[in-house]
DNA sequence: GGCAACAAGTTGCTTTTGTAACCATTAATG
DNA sequence: CATTAATGGTTACAAAAGCAACTTGTTGCC
């Protein structure tokens, strides 16, 4: 069995990641109608307060334009607030409204309720191992790209 | 050290899972003109000799139609052939082609050259235990679907 | 100052995916 | 058995992602 190569683990990620997704997708597009992507900005501008465009590219493994049409969708649903940069015309300062920090609040309960929902059922130590060493397997990819 | 980054599973699996699947994708795609689907399709029968499309769906958690477009398109690629089955006119035998079989074969010993840097970087003994949680995660998710 | 390179974001066009409706065939039920 | 339900697989149409060209603003360099 360990020989075989389902034991690929670009293939074992992607699958894994594919099932858990698309299990916790509901409370994003069910109650705030957004899109993976919106989901992941909004997260991304919940944790790190205000940010750029291209720091979230830069942070969280997303095209350029992904973000761009992420920010735009946001920016609609009065999630967040962008604001052109004194310093730097080019770019813009972007922070969440109200309600965006409100929906980020809700989500990430509702992230922390589904992590410890695995929890119970893979083991505490195993959850904590893997996102251990998914956290140092993408700040090495990321290093070297 | 760890960053102020998520801790929430989903996201980084996808995240992992984007990066690395990013990095892994030139030997499919410029060589073999493969889509990701594609490639796991292929994979799949590669690894399984033959098998019906809604077997692959079942164990890749594949979606119906992706897979039914990855098998059109390997088709034409002549990487695979596929047959009615006699027993039940609806459903399909695919079988890889002798050229099928020769790109999985090449592809299997990229994926395996893949993860033997992979353990270079990370060490061998973090791998493996990434893999066995992977692997015990889509069990379990899979399972309760 | 003037001009070429560059960086932040956006937009237009193409490819890929998701969703639902749809054949065709087989199973189930009255 | 005749109709209805269910299943394997495809297709049409809409939504999303990828790629490249573009706009606007900044930097570097002579």
């Amino acid at each position: 069995m360990s020989s075989e190569i389902s034991n690929f683990l670009p293939y074992l990620l992607n699958q894994a990641a594919e099932l858990v997704s698309r299990d916790f997708q509901p409370h994003y597009k069910n109650r705030y109608g957004m899109l993976r992507t919106e989901w992941r900005v909004l997260f991304h501008l919940g944790q790190h307060g205000q940010m750029t465009a291209t720091e979230i590219c830069d942070q969280a493994a997303l095209h350029k334009t992904k973000v761009s049409r992420a920010v735009t969708a946001l920016e609609q649903k009065r999630f967040l607030r962008r604001e052109t940069m004194e310093q730097d015309r080019r770019s813009e300062r972007l922070a969440l409204t109200k309600a965006g920090r409100a929906a980020f609040d809700t989500l990430a309960k509702a992230a922390s309720a589904y992590d410890a929902k695995l929890e119970t059922v893979m083991g505490d130590a195993d959850i904590a191992r893997m996102k251990q060493l998914l956290t140092s397997l993408i700040a090495e990819q990321t290093k070297r790209s």
